[in-house]
DNA sequence: ATTAAAGTATTATTTATGTCATAAAATTAG
DNA sequence: CTAATTTTATGACATAAATAATACTTTAAT
């Protein structure tokens, strides 16, 4: 009785339903007992690295709480912000594929709990699962498109414009509150990065979008009043 | 006895012995049958599109012979080029997913024989084959690799930089014949939409090149002697 | 509570790279 | 075979956007 209470508060802990998730959502019913034991509740602190990139591919993470960064860097003190991901995304994922090591890193923009699924055990749920296999093709085929877009306008779009860009998605992304904000806080410096650009066009772009009603910024938030 | 040789010069015409390409050799031999009914070869020539940006997908292409451009349009007079293929490669799959438009366009670059597969048995394929599907996944998970490690050098690495590698991509992809030439025949312009940079700047770093004697080029083509 | 570190603010300067203009050569089409 | 179009060649010029410099402010850590 008090063992069982104490399992159920171990369990309670991460509180995950084995079937909110992509993941356990198209996996078969029988297999989720599986990915009961194999799945394992992680806490990272703001700041903090989840995963890192170069280093060998351990698993994938859902998000079960907070936000984090998917980023990819250059020389020591550059990089690009690939992709957020809150509550119910799967990061690490784009360390699957012919190399043994993540291309990118993740990062927790705010404290993160992750549901943690190892390597080998993933690999054996795509084999079993082939809905979750073919779904996952199709949600990289979307990030492909994504990243292919952002890609060409990384080439030839104006910086102004891709910080607007950049604005708007993570608005999109995040939602907005009840006041008209972005519902995040965000640094200039992770706007930059995720724009492909620097801190200091960021400053100038949204000081200009500011002045020119388009935008409105409280602290480390930012509200999108309209834009084009 | 006459109506079987007919059959074989008919079938002859395309030559594809399906058990070649990515498709065919990742299907299950009892599905070969159908996927000998449903293919259709195509001719291109140079120039010409084999599918556009924008309108609705129709299927995948396997190319049997010729070589190709995945190129992504900005305004009306600049593109991305986001990839090249030849012999074995499927293009047009970046159509899957949640939208029914090609994202990007493929044109010929010099006379292209494509095998058709129409989206709808592409998709049964995938729903039969599990270890296509699977390898799909896999291959749509390089493409992002590569596109996102592209995307951070669009944002970080001078022109110059992306000028060499994309010739060293270009080159890696094509082979070296004999007298050490990139075994293709490609615009500066080409080079310049697959570098994310405008045809002067690839003429002027290419000039630098064969000045300081790490590439030569002769007509179309180009070969790389030493890099870095 | 007190540093240290990270983020913000701001302007001036530099430079990398795109744009423009024009002509010749080569390729493709009728 | 000739015209039309595409590709190459090249220099001058413009400018978008990065870099640098400096100060202040907020946030995190011991």
């Amino acid at each position: 009785m008090l063992k069982g209470r104490f399992d159920l508060m171990k369990k309670g802990k991460h509180n995950c339903d084995l079937k909110s998730c992509f993941f356990c959502k198209l996996s078969l019913k029988e297999w989720l007992p599986a990915i009961d034991v194999h799945r394992q509740m992680q806490q990272f602190k703001k700041g903090e690295l989840i995963f890192t990139e170069g280093e060998e591919v351990k698993g994938m993470y859902v998000i079960y709480d907070g936000i984090a960064k998917v980023h990819k860097k250059w020389g020591d003190d550059k990089e690009l912000i690939v992709r957020f991901a809150q509550k119910g995304d799967i990061i690490g994922h784009r360390g699957l594929g012919n190399d043994i090591v993540y291309p990118v890193s993740g990062t927790a923009l705010e404290a993160v709990t992750a549901c943690f699924i190892d390597l080998q055990f993933f690999k054996s749920s795509l084999k079993v699962n082939h809905e979750l296999t073919y779904q996952l093709m199709l949600f990289f085929a979307e990030e492909l498109q994504e990243s292919e877009k952002k890609m060409r306008n990384m080439a030839h779009m104006p910086v102004r414009d891709r910080v607007i860009n950049a604005l708007e998605k993570i608005q999109e992304k995040f939602g907005t509150t009840d006041d008209g904000f972005a519902n995040i806080t965000i640094t200039k410096q992770d706007i930059a990065n995720f724009a492909g650009t620097t801190y200091e066009t960021v400053f100038r772009v949204m000081n200009e979008l500011v002045e020119e009603g388009m935008i409105k910024v409280s602290g480390k938030t930012f509200g999108i009043i309209v834009l084009r």
